[in-house]
DNA sequence: AGCACGCCGACT
DNA sequence: GTCGGCGTGCTC
């Protein structure tokens, strides 16, 4: 469609200049100017060069038309979005409050300049089976570092040195010494960035391809006969740990691919495992892309841009990979679909699901989510039948699930046991340092947030109105504490002795994973200890140098928080302690439970994945918990019903939707003051529609960097009706000139404010 | 956001 | 008398 005159969103962050701007089209442009293009115009009285995008393109002038410039020219270099992008765009402003730049800008790749970069590549200077002879010698020599490369190496004949020296922590000195030994040549090559290993790419083209199972082939077949009659819908693939989902997705996505179109695979940022991704490569080839943290900007739009230019069909990686521009878009796939990093957390604060679902919608694709633990979300629409479920029920290894213990902390107490130890998991890890097998300890510090505990009892102190967990906060003026709820403000004197049982022991709980790591010294001498946290992998590379190691079996146990249950299989692990496991019950929000259950779920499924049995010891203070109790038995529709149960009473998400208003200011009786304007507004709808409005109350962390953090959250049943509230809302922040106060707003939040 | 216009205090 | 403070309002 031509026309003279195009609607333009200017490239500034502000509310105030966040709406389309007209500007006429030159005679020589209107040929060539297509919606979403990036141009520059003049804007302001100072006729300033600005960049914008097209937004629209029309023949009728919605404002005095003398006063129109003209647009000074198409921004070349800058990416340009298409018009599928700019509704998404759309989409995400109207239904997350943000303003319409902020939204183009997260669905556009950022372009930036163009910088050559060389790239160290390990060849394998002999054939496979000589490298498999040289692995083999190797081993007998105890040179383990060089049996480990040459090893993959057999595998793949070429391998980016990034990867040698990362995941596997393969030092520059025995590189040197293979190279001199005449094994192997490092090629540097100044290549079109790809973090592609181009051998393997190359070499194993259409490899890897298995056969599926019964159970797998009817799902795809189920799927695609779908996708051949021209339905789109979202499915949800429900399988246990090592049923098999991977080879689903693959299956599914060669399927689409033959049909001429592409996909889209989104992963968990902390998922993307070597073996995962060359998997994919080993099968697709040079047809597969892959985005992760580490890559640049640069390396990022060069992606996009193959993508784009339709070189690529597949693209993996984590949330941002959802805004790659494949043309003929057929299918999305989000792995791990449960986990709480498809949410965005800087504005816009979208979900990766959900936009995922409206993306679809546009472009006419089908959407896969697969988890061996769903989110509540996602099942409970699959038990309403708006997505379609499919359950994949059996290990594909026939690996026995592991044995759980329940280990009641209350009654180690009771019975003189005040180690962080209960005497079983002791007695088992003393049993796998002597059988040379290794062991894991999870410490579950997830809601550490200082909530406050009776040891002797297992009580935790909740609010009254909010049921999720006071949270203790320390007075500096007369050095005592408090107890508040982070949703609606209630607070109380801290408790002295326990309500319940009258135990004095009643406080907060702490311990980290270093004192751990001491005690493990201290108990096994002998034990080969490794410890990973936020302290121990702040330099780059080193998470994966830690998981090496312990994949090589350089220690005994490894010690961590939650970043150690994520998808890493170690075969030789048969032992997985989880100390505090009810500690995320007690995070003050209402998805504890749901985090606790995938947590314990996860980190029980680390054990025994190999032909070795494994066993799993929970210690908890509450066993009864129905958290604990249903990981214990995997048992995931026994957890959804208790915890939908309770989502419904107290109408949370799935039941109902909500949404956190966070007003900011330096003046914190202002911010007071705002929010309780805004939330009055939001409340005097109440006798027209049926919402709740919590709060306003302190925020969890109640001031950043002298800002004052005050939040509150509307709960209503229809997600429209709270999309028309923030509407409102947004009118009277647009209205009153508020200046230095921010409102954020956040749906359906993952995390406490 | 940036920039101009605008109406009140201490300066050559 | 004027230079400059930043409050207010607009940008196609």
């Amino acid at each position: 469609m031509t026309g003279r005159f195009a609607n333009i969103i200017v490239d500034i962050s502000h509310e105030n200049v966040d709406r389309p701007f007209q500007y006429i089209i030159p005679e020589e442009m209107r040929e060539r100017l297509c919606v979403g293009n990036a141009v520059m115009i003049p804007f302001g009285k100072g006729n300033k060069l600005i960049k914008g995008y097209v937004i629209e393109i029309t023949d009728t002038a919605q404002y005095d038309e003398g006063k129109l410039k003209k647009i000074e020219s198409i921004a070349e270099g800058a990416i340009s979005a298409r018009s599928d992008a700019i509704r998404l765009a759309y989409w995400i402003k109207q239904n997350y409050g943000s303003t319409m730049i902020a939204a183009l800008k997260t669905v556009l790749p950022v372009k930036q300049k163009l910088k050559q970069r060389v790239e160290k590549t390990i060849c394998c200077l002999t054939d496979a089976d000589e490298a498999r002879r040289l692995s083999d010698e190797f081993e007998k020599k105890h040179q383990k570092a060089k049996a480990r490369l040459m090893r993959e190496l057999s595998v793949s004949s070429e391998l980016p040195q990034s990867i040698v020296t990362g995941k596997l922590n393969v030092t520059a000195q025995t590189i040197r010494s293979l190279e001199q030994a005449g094994h192997i040549e490092v090629k540097q090559e100044s290549v079109y960035r790809t973090p592609i290993p181009k051998g393997a790419a190359e070499g194993h083209r259409n490899g890897g391809v298995k056969i599926l199972s019964e159970r797998q082939s009817a799902i795809v077949d189920d799927i695609m006969n779908d996708f051949k009659a021209g339905a789109r819908r979202t499915y949800l693939l429900h399988g246990v740990t090592g049923s098999g989902k991977t080879e689903v997705y693959m299956e599914l996505i060669a399927r689409v691919i033959a049909e001429g179109k592409q996909a889209i695979v989104l992963i968990p940022e902390i998922a993307l495992t070597y073996q995962t991704l060359m998997r994919f490569y080993a099968r697709f080839g040079e047809r597969v892309s892959v985005m992760n943290s580490r890559l640049s900007q640069g390396e990022r739009s060069d992606q996009f841009e193959r993508a784009e230019k339709g070189e690529t069909d597949i693209m993996i990686g984590p949330r941002s990979a959802l805004f790659t521009p494949f043309e003929r878009l057929g299918l999305v796939i989000i792995d791990e679909e449960h986990e709480p990093s498809y949410k965005s957390d800087s504005m816009p604060k979208y979900h990766a699901r959900e936009v995922a679902e409206e993306l679809c919608r546009i472009k006419g694709a089908s959407l896969l989510l697969g988890s061996a633990t769903p989110s509540l979300e996602a099942y409970y629409r699959a038990q309403n039948g708006s997505i379609k479920l499919y359950e994949l029920n059996e290990r594909l290894a026939g690996g026995e699930l592991a044995k759980v213990y329940v280990e009641d902390l209350r009654r180690e107490l009771r019975e003189g046991n005040r180690s962080i130890f209960s005497r079983r998991l002791h007695a088992l890890i003393g049993d796998r340092l002597k059988k040379g097998e290794q062991s894991m300890i999870f410490l579950n510090r997830r809601g550490y947030a200082g909530f406050v505990s009776c040891r002797a009892c297992g009580y935790v102190a909740k609010c009254p109105h909010c049921d999720v967990s006071l949270s203790e906060h320390a007075n500096k003026y007369n050095g005592t504490s408090i107890l508040k709820c982070h949703y609606c403000g209630y607070e109380t004197q801290q408790i002295k002795a326990c309500p319940k049982c009258g135990s004095k022991y009643i406080s907060g709980f702490r311990a980290g994973t270093q004192q751990i790591e001491e005690l493990l010294h201290k108990l096994f001498p002998a034990a080969r200890v490794l410890r990973m946290d936020a302290d121990t992998t702040r330099s780059k590379d080193s998470y994966e140098q830690i998981l090496s190691k312990f994949a090589n079996e350089e220690a005994d146990i490894l010690v961590g928080t939650q970043m150690i249950v994520k998808g890493h299989d170690f075969a030789k692990v048969t032992l997985v302690g989880i100390l505090a496991a009810d500690m995320s019950l007690n995070a003050g929000d209402y998805r504890a439970g749901e985090r606790t259950f995938q947590l314990l779920t996860q980190a029980a499924g680390r054990a025994g994945r190999s032909a070795l049995a494994g066993e799993v010891v929970i210690q908890t203070y509450q066993p009864e918990h129905y958290a604990v109790t249903h990981a214990a038995k995997q048992d995931y529709k026994g957890f959804y019903e208790e915890e939908m149960s309770y989502r419904s009473l107290m109408h949370y998400p799935p039941a109902a939707h909500m949404m956190a208003v966070l007003v900011m200011s330096a003046d914190e009786l202002e911010a007071k003051r705002r929010a309780a304007e805004l939330a009055d507004a939001a409340r005097a709808r109440l006798s027209s529609w049926k919402l709740s409005v919590i709060g306003p109350s302190q925020a969890a962390v109640g001031r950043i960097n002298d800002i004052y953090r005050i939040v509150f959250y509307i709960k209503h049943s229809e997600y429209g009706a709270l999309v028309e509230i923030k509407d409102m809302l947004e009118n009277i922040i647009a209205c009153k000139g508020w200046g230095k106060e921010s409102v954020q707003l956040d749906f359906n939040p993952m995390n406490t404010y």
